[in-house]
DNA sequence: CTGGTATGCGAGTCCTGGCTCGCGTCAGGA
DNA sequence: TCCTGACGCGAGCCAGGACTCGCATACCAG
């Protein structure tokens, strides 16, 4: 344990376990401590912005003080990373869940149901979505969100090979999957946050084209040179 | 002039001109030392990431001493801004150029011939790409992403507006060009800097796929409701 | 009850880094 | 040549903020 404190010189950030607990709170106390560290962190940062987003201001807003804060977290990095990665697997396990429940069916029906999952998501949350997105630096999310994509990405995958029955040309999944999951989810933020003048489901409607468009697209556009 | 002296606060970042410089460099020496600071911030920002861009390390970089650097910039931000719109300004240039070439053109051809035209201005600097994209907060770039994307939307959307013969449903074309924008850009971006096992190739092949079949859309997935 | 440990405290340390300011130097017009 | 303003210098100011440490208090086992 404490393997943190153990090491000679500060791990950088990047390392596997500089954002692991100093240790484990065991009285319910403790546990009450850190859940409110997290809850009040997440406000600062709806609040306040990620550029007030002090390890002070987090405690005060906690009514606990510094030195708690530090009995738990190994610096401020973590602190944020903890509330993002909570954040981040609620919209990955809601996404994953709707694609699971109608991983049999096909159509338009169904990719809509998905990506209408994936926007109630993102609206749910949009305020943390856009500390996310605008204000942390992307570097120390990068992981947690290829992880994200790549479960999402692994659904649809195994979606594809498993229902293409009747598709011409056996491209790739993993490449049909890439496309697809990284076009559909910057469209979904992108409309989330920056609200264009376009109705919920003309959206859903565009996402639904994009999608079943891409995938039958093998008539004409297949190995178009330049 | 110096209106960002005059005020009686500092100015928060977000405002219209807290980047603006503070006087133009006169002499030639002086204009010199402008594009020091500039070039060696690139450097900085290039070798050691945002983090470590400190005014004194581009200063020292530069070759010149703190003082002089805020003679013509106002603050640390203005300085990066001034990076990045360059950059910025490059990258527009050269997917809007390509666009401009290929208005009269039609079908898979010309739109390879975009899709190339932004990964190769993408993978010229694509380490400033992952420096802006991975490191800076993006609301600072917001604005400036902001106008790249709605200057090509436009391009496209007059495109589409024009050469749509034989298109069978009018769709908005500047929804479609929305669409159409944010979908590419992200996988154009996704890939040059997460460099997933894609062949280039391939990756252009799936991009024209992508655009045409969302384009030619519109036989049975048209208003496809849950 | 009692000792040990877990928890909590918060003033204070210390360092980073943005930014200044008073003073020298240089360039170019008269 | 001289003189004015543009240019440059760099030690240092100062605010903010991450993080500590010695001590008080609360919990729980025995």
């Amino acid at each position: 344990m404490l393997s943190a404190m153990t090491a000679p010189g500060p791990p950088p950030y990047g390392s596997p376990d500089a954002l692991r607990p100093r240790k484990q709170p065991r009285q319910a106390r403790s546990r009450a401590t850190v859940d409110r560290i997290l809850a009040s962190g997440r406000e600062v940062l709806l609040s306040d912005g990620y550029d007030a987003f002090s390890t002070n201001r987090v405690a005060d807003a906690a009514g606990i003080s510094p030195g708690s804060l530090y009995q738990y977290f190994p610096n401020k990095h973590a602190i944020v990373a903890a509330i993002v990665d909570r954040y981040s697997d609620d919209v990955s396990d809601q996404v994953a869940a709707s694609l699971v429940d109608r991983l049999g069916e096909v159509g338009p029906a169904m990719v809509r149901a998905c990506a209408d999952a994936l926007l109630t998501a993102l609206e749910e949350n949009a305020d943390l979505l856009r500390v996310v997105f605008e204000e942390l630096p992307a570097r120390q999310n990068a992981a947690r969100r290829a992880a994200l994509e790549r479960r999402v990405q692994d659904l649809v995958a195994a979606y594809l090979a498993a229902s293409r029955a009747g598709e011409p040309s056996p491209r790739q999944p993993t490449v049909v999957a890439w496309v697809l999951v990284l076009a559909v989810e910057n469209l979904a933020v992108r409309w989330v946050l920056d609200a264009p003048p376009i109705p919920r489901d003309v959206v859903l409607d565009e996402l639904v084209r994009l999608s079943l468009g891409y995938l039958q697209a093998d008539r004409g556009a297949g190995g178009a040179s330049a």
